[in-house]
DNA sequence: GATCAGTTTGGAACCGCTTCCAAAGGGACT
DNA sequence: AGTCCCTTTGGAAGCGGTTCCAAACTGATC
């Protein structure tokens, strides 16, 4: 492989000339650079790239924390992230997360600097000490999908999304509105309690008094969902439409509806939160969030920093959008 | 950032044996070992790749071509690719591939070697200069999912999925078989070429005269094939079964089948091909290729030619399998 | 043709690591 | 204590770029 030194020989001029050329810097003799221009077309020069970097302190590469691509909201992200990327000098590296030990060996040596110019974290909050550990280092990062205390974040307003998504069915003049959620209280996702807090906020805005029987925790999963559906619905004085944190869960309720001999929307309206793929083929009402935006923007944010050195926290907050779908209808009666 | 000889001279050795620590190379004595780990951790020293790079002539980075994200299946390779990849030294850099230039771009800046180790190309056949300009340059790479005259890769057999496909319809009695595929004729992509050759060739064995108006065309997508499909099965003499060359369209046609009020499988068979994830749970009849086994076995091809060097062409073909589930039965009437 | 300011150029020094070689150190044996 | 061989160590040289500085060149002006 032809260097520097080999293109300089050749073109009759000196390293520092090669390299302005290369760089297309300043001012270099239109005849001097044809010359050197050549020479590097007759060795088919290409540069060393590992030593550029060396010499420059800068790696042109962002790496990307993510999740294995499991879920579609990740891909979708990713997506956005490609999309901004594409159009920089900056090329990303998929450090892909299959559990808890590997995201904590990632970071850590991410943290470490001299790898790349910046972290963009993607559905993965940070724990206090990863945090630190980051600015202490000053390494310019963004998270996507995760708040942080200190570290620049591009979120939703769940809470407004909550208060959307529960609106809706009162719009449709529906009373009593049920919300089921995972656990309110886990230290380690919040959204399930904003959307819950929107879900308060927009009953209270209406006028409607909060029934605790109408308010159901339970774990994760469609299943789980289904059993507690099961119970709601058979109450003796059942919801006419339930608003669950997310579309699995949404789609547990369809289930236990369907069991039930409960139409919907007719008698019972649905809505979901996250808009997966799958509700789009079970037409399910939902709030929908802009994940390939998120990927976007967080990209262009890291970039931001990245160049600008910029300092202080933004955290950006996308807006969320209803779909209607078929789930959810007019209150009965 | 502390370098090299700060740990040297913290630890009052020379960088050759701070070196040799890191490297957990050779002979250190233990004693002096520790010394050295001690000054690390009291600079919370790390390496610089960058130097690293320079100095070893290796990057170990890996970069993986491909299309933008938008099918199921490339994100399905590139999973196999990370699933290979996270148990090794080396990291993906991702070269997300949005037109032809941009994909020419790509290919020729890392053709020119010292970017990267090897070339993992996905979904995307070379012309014949690219081809030679990587052999040329003699940059390790291997292709998934599109076959080279000269390069190694991963391919199937697509003539036989085709033809696989179409016989498991003329098996349930069908005779009317339509194929609704990606436009047959692009640079960019054979299969839907070669899966339409097995239609051909199923049909021809069973005696089966083909039918033009059997024959879709069509750009990507799932929306594109429910549109067609409306036409499709609106004709005065319609399929009783319809193959298409990839799940997302069978979806498309799915929804058409269900807007129509075409029951399935009763009235309307349907194959898809690839075996996407969506498809288990649509319970869609369709061909599947180990798509991430193909990402496992191009990566791991991959780094044999990179760390052994070794010359000359491997082509590995893997084997597909017809996936019945509940969207193919027997031909009506 | 001498002077001068501005432009262009060459090349040493540097980025931070690895590695090779020679030198120093250690222990077993005479 | 001296010898020998093996282990461990220090540090210069090299990887291939960029950049700074001083030197060389340019041509306009007197």
């Amino acid at each position: 492989m032809a260097t520097i030194k080999d293109v300089a020989r050749k073109a009759d001029v000196g390293v520092g000339t090669v390299s302005r050329v290369i760089n297309q810097s300043d001012a270099v003799r239109p005849q001097t650079r044809k010359k050197v221009l050549q020479a590097i077309d007759d060795l088919n020069f290409s540069p060393n790239l590992s030593a550029r970097r060396l010499s420059l302190g800068k790696t042109w590469q962002i790496a990307v924390i993510l999740p294995y691509l499991t879920l579609p909201s990740y891909v979708e992200r990713l997506r956005g992230v490609q999309q901004e990327i594409g159009s920089t000098d900056y090329y990303p590296i998929l450090y892909s997360v299959g559990s808890p030990e590997q995201r904590d060996e990632y970071l850590n040596m991410l943290s470490e600097k001299t790898q790349v110019d910046g972290l963009l974290i993607i559905s993965m909050p940070l724990s206090r000490q990863q945090t630190r550990k980051i600015t202490r280092n000053q390494i310019p990062a963004v998270l996507i999908d995760a708040a942080d205390p200190i570290l620049s974040h591009i979120v939703v307003d769940d809470v407004a999304g909550g208060e959307l998504a529960t609106q809706h069915l009162i719009d449709l003049g529906h009373q009593k509105i049920a919300y089921l959620s995972d656990y309110l209280d886990t230290p380690f996702q919040s959204s399930g309690k904003d959307r819950y807090q929107g879900y308060r906020i927009a009953l209270q805005k209406a006028g409607i008094p909060f029934r605790e029987e109408y308010l159901k925790e339970g774990p994760k999963g469609r299943e789980q969902a289904y059993q507690t559906a099961l119970q709601l619905l058979t109450h003796s004085d059942p919801p006419s439409a339930v608003f669950t944190s997310c579309d699995t869960k949404a789609i547990g309720v369809l289930d236990a509806a369907r069991h039930l001999n409960i139409p919907v929307p007719d008698q019972l309206s649905l809505i979901g939160y996250d808009n997966i793929r799958d509700s789009e083929f079970l037409n399910l009402t939902t709030i929908s969030q802009p994940l390939l935006e998120s990927g976007v923007q967080g990209t262009r944010l890291l970039l931001d920093l990245v160049e600008n050195n910029q300092q202080g926290q933004l955290s950006v907050e996308l807006p969320l959008t209803l779909i209607t779908r078929d789930t959810t209808g007019p209150a009965p009666g």
